[in-house]
DNA sequence: TGGGGTTAT
DNA sequence: ATAACCC
């Protein structure tokens, strides 16, 4: 019923063969965990919606990432740097008091020989926890990401299958690592509700009146907090697949003129259309999102969306044609919808987003496209995602 | 405070 | 379109 949450037993990433090594003990760590003393508290009864799944929670990956692509940090202290903040370190750092999103100058400060990398592009580390995703796939299908160094594997199945075939023996032999998973720090403005009401520890919680509760924060969220003080999270592990949305974005002290702007812009929508091209499906909606100057608001964020064209959707991904020109005529119509351009603006974040993923290969939108279009089947992005119509049958759709 | 992501309203 | 949440 219960997540079972296990301390990171390595770092993940790695070389393959330890990732994989890693990998194979998690249906063991599993197994014992549901055949032993966790298993009164995880699995309070044997019912047939009891499950046992796993957390994997790897400790500053992004620092893993680089100390795996240049072996020589490995033994240095080491942060990874985006714009002026030290955003994680490995653990030489932490001992010598770095901690995470912690200000460049103030690391530097507390350790004067910290090696810092630059990790703005996200691209190897995004890379490395679908590899580490991926991996986990191999167990059970049902793996929930949660950012890009968390997993949630539900390994229901392969616990129960082995433990079908362990002797009773082997079963009182095995030993648990795990623990249950249970602590829990509620957001920040439900964290601010909660101190109004006069509740500030997890015991508070439990005991509050549930009615009140729920009128104060609306029935849902109010059930799901109190149940979460007992330690109990019933949600299943929902797999995440393939992602809904890719962006890119960059921050700056300033951005106050158009030209400046649509600069930005284009550098963020072109790596973007690369991604949008090694996934293989279509984007049907793009999003732009500014962060404005003063306001000083934590969380001053606005943004303008609006459909892809078909014409340019069908252009993403071809690689041949420009798909820049028209992309960019359409940010910039969402810019200065957002923006009044005749009078001053600042601005200190400019976000772009693609999203609403269709997949081009199926249903009856690949063969709308066939006929209206001849040139699609000539497309020649990554070959693995180019699909042949002729070979297509009426059967095939429904 | 970065550079991402998700779901609910 | 925004707001909240997560890392």
């Amino acid at each position: 019923m219960e997540k079972l949450g296990v301390e990171p037993e390595e770092e993940g990433g790695g070389d393959e063969g330890d990732t994989e090594a890693w990998a194979m003990e998690l249906a063991d760590v599993g197994a014992a965990a549901s055949s032993q003393g966790v298993r009164d508290q995880v699995l309070p009864t044997r019912n047939s919606s009891s499950r046992v799944i796993v957390h994997v929670d790897l400790d500053c990956f992004y620092a893993q990432v680089e100390m795996i692509s240049n072996p020589e940090l490995k033994d240095k202290p080491l942060g990874v740097q985006q714009k002026y903040l030290v955003v994680t370190c490995n653990y030489e750092a932490r001992k010598l008091g770095v901690k995470k999103l912690m200000n460049v100058r103030d690391a530097k400060e507390k350790c004067p020989q910290l090696v810092l990398v630059n990790g703005e592009d996200l691209t190897r580390y995004r890379e490395m926890s679908y590899k580490v995703t991926e991996l986990l796939e191999e167990f059970s299908p049902v793996v929930e990401r949660l950012g890009f160094d968390e997993n949630f594997v539900d390994l229901t199945e392969m616990v129960e299958k082995r433990l079908q075939q362990l002797q009773s023996d082997e079963l009182s032999a095995v030993t648990v690592s795990g623990h249950v998973y249970n602590n829990q720090c509620i957001g920040y403005k439900t964290a601010k509700c909660l101190e109004a009401l006069g509740i500030n520890s997890v015991h508070d919680l439990q005991t509050f009146s549930s009615k009140i509760l729920e009128k104060e924060l609306g029935i849902s969220l109010a059930q799901r907090i109190q149940k979460l003080s007992f330690g109990e999270d019933n949600s299943p592990v929902i797999p995440s697949g393939p992602p809904q949305s890719f962006s890119e974005e960059d921050s700056f002290k300033k951005c106050s003129s158009e030209v400046e702007a649509k600069n930005k812009i284009e550098e963020l929508l072109a790596s973007l259309l690369n991604r949008v091209c090694q996934d293989g499906r279509k984007p049907h909606t793009v999003r732009l999102i500014i962060r404005r100057y003063s306001s000083e608001k934590h969380y001053g964020r606005e943004s303008r969306q609006c459909p892809i064209p078909s014409h340019v959707i069908q252009k993403l991904g071809t690689g041949n044609y420009d798909v820049m020109t028209p992309m960019v005529d359409i940010l910039m119509k969402l810019f200065r919808n957002m923006v009044n351009v005749k009078m001053p603006f600042h601005l200190t974040l400019l976000s772009v987003c693609f999203c609403n993923l269709k997949a081009v290969n199926t249903a009856k939108r690949g063969l709308i496209d066939y006929y209206l279009t001849p040139s699609l089947s000539t497309t020649s992005c990554s070959g693995k995602h180019s699909f042949k119509m002729k070979d297509t049958h009426m059967e095939d759709f429904p």
